[in-house]
DNA sequence: AGACGATGCGGAC
DNA sequence: TCCGCCTCGTCTT
């Protein structure tokens, strides 16, 4: 389930193998190997939100989006490759092999910030500092004052990283209804809401499944991965309540809230 | 064994 | 505003 999260985490790994290695063969699934690139080393990889992104030298980029299903996977180069990868990389003994994912295209390093996708991305949450002060200034621009903080807190121009699991854990963390105005919060609550994301997403960099379990400090059973995500009917372990669900924003995706944890008042 | 629901996002209506 | 993509894990029979 990759979220912002996943793709640090990705991008730490092939930031800790990749650099400095010279790439043997690059292919995308729809264009097939890209000559230009063979020979060229790799100079950096990192996460951009939910993108990650490739830097190979003489001024080219990979910029892969994983979307619901995409994986990477690392194989010994002579290893039986998943025929359709989307994105192969091979370096010396071993081949980076990205599967199913939603999008990966080459683009020039120098306009990665004019790309399309790219441009409209709010800060990234798991930058250091988390930029907290920048994402609660963009959910303060005018045309979020009426949207729901649930929905807001997933808008990737607002800041880029955080989708459907973090938004239910966040807002039960703050004590927030998902369905509140962000024109209805304080200042504290919106930027409380935001450290908690960064929090709560950097956390899980540490960890081999994601949980928001370890941000808070009461016992729970080792299987309790979640507060309220998935966990519709279920009771509430701060209050007892039951966990409830609703469908929100354009694209309706399922929100999971404590009714008495968080109020809509 | 089979049904159901789930991550992100674009596109159709 | 809703649907579909594609695959996987969990829950129900």
């Amino acid at each position: 389930m990759p979220e912002g999260d996943t793709i640090h985490r990705i991008a730490r790994v092939l930031g800790s193998e990749l650099p400095g290695r010279r790439l043997d063969l690059v292919a995308l699934h729809d264009t097939g190997e890209i000559a230009e690139l063979t020979g060229r080393t790799v100079d950096a990889v990192r996460a951009l939100g939910k993108h990650l992104i490739i830097e190979i030298e003489g001024d080219w980029s990979l910029r892969v989006h994983l979307g619901m299903n995409g994986r990477w996977r690392r194989l010994h180069a002579r290893e039986r490759r998943p025929r359709g990868a989307t994105v192969v990389l091979v370096t010396g003994e071993a081949a980076y092999v990205c599967e199913r994912a939603y999008r990966a295209e080459t683009v020039r390093t120098s306009a990665l910030g004019r790309h399309p996708k790219l441009a409209r991305l709010g800060p990234d949450l798991l930058a250091d500092p988390a930029p907290v002060a920048e994402a609660v200034a963009r959910a303060r621009l005018p045309g979020y004052a009426g949207r729901e903080i649930g929905d807001v807190v997933m808008d990737q121009r607002v800041a880029a990283g955080v989708g459907n699991v973090y938004k239910s854990e966040v807002l039960f963390e703050c004590r927030i209804h998902p369905r509140t105005p962000v024109g209805a919060l304080t200042d504290d609550q919106l930027t409380t809401v935001y450290e908690t994301a960064a929090r709560l997403m950097r956390l899980n960099l540490l960890t081999r499944r994601r949980t928001s379990v370890p941000l808070r400090r009461r016992a729970t059973p080792s299987s309790q991965r979640f507060w309220v995500y998935m966990r519709v009917g279920k009771t509430c372990l701060d209050c007892g309540s039951r966990i409830e669900r609703f469908l929100q924003g354009d694209m309706g995706r399922s929100t999971y809230f404590c009714p008495t944890c968080q109020p809509l008042s």
